[in-house]
DNA sequence: TTAGGGTCTGTACGGACTACAGGGTCAAGA
DNA sequence: TCTTGACCCTGTAGTCCGTACAGACCCTAA
């Protein structure tokens, strides 16, 4: 039986096991500072201890969210912090989800666009397809 | 005066400024073969004829409509072998299409997520930051 | 003792560019 | 004719967010 380290620490691959996180990027969110480095045993190997088990899954579920390696970055400190007023968080949120709304907005025209030209493709038989004649057509003017 | 070079061809800093590309996207794109390598000036200079132009041009309306560097490279060598059929476009089409809607659909599940706990925390002085309890809680199960 | 798993490190790859350094070329003005 | 400044050339490294691999080490059960 493995010698039980301190309570409820586990290894990479079990952590990469339980939070559905391949075991490569929970390496690299250390090797960038997200995620702190944890102790290890004396031979070398992580040990994650309950809080860093924690900590990913918050980054986990914030990626999950669309947020930023960046943003998670300002998240974790205003949490470790400790006294982080929910006005900060609210901010970053709020700046999130407006950016998530634009690149909604960019996928629909995008989608309204190729809708109409696969519609006029599909109609008949026509000589010059009209999809590569788009494609010919200067760029879009704003 | 400049040597008029063959009908219409151009240098690449011209190219770029005509089409609105990045200068170096356009040796971007002659590296990884998408763009054909132009015929140069005696000193190696790139002159681009109207095809090449027009070969950019289309590159880079695929690109806006959201077609990958590869699906572009499809397009194009159906488009340059004469005799490519409406249906080979309408299928890759179609794909990117299908695409696209998913990358919506995705990106509308966020966005409801992200508006629903900015409205929790909106609404009033909660001791607890609500964002910060869903980015604490575990990932979703699907 | 040995076999197999797990873990360690460093490094390279992917897409789609962008940016820079250190040189060569070109055209116009003095 | 010379110089100046804008252009162009090449190769390389960086971006973002991981993923994948090689070669070594460790750990446990049979």
């Amino acid at each position: 039986m493995t010698f039980t380290t301190a309570r409820g620490a586990i290894k990479r691959g079990e952590l990469a096991k339980r939070s559905g996180c391949n075991i490569e990027t929970i390496r690299y969110y250390e090797k960038i500072g997200l995620l702190t480095a944890p102790d290890r045993t004396e031979s070398g190997h992580r040990l994650y201890a309950p809080d860093d088990q924690a900590c990913l899954r918050f980054i986990l579920r914030g990626r999950e969210l669309g947020f930023s390696i960046d943003e998670l970055r300002s998240l974790l400190s205003l949490v470790d912090s400790g006294d982080y007023s929910c006005g900060d968080v609210l901010d970053l949120t709020k700046q999130h989800l407006a950016s998530v709304r634009e690149k909604i907005a960019d996928l629909c025209r995008l989608e309204a666009t190729l809708t109409e030209v696969v519609g006029e493709c599909e109609g008949g038989q026509a000589p010059d397809c009209p999809i590569i004649e788009t494609l010919q057509r200067s760029p879009e003017l704003p």
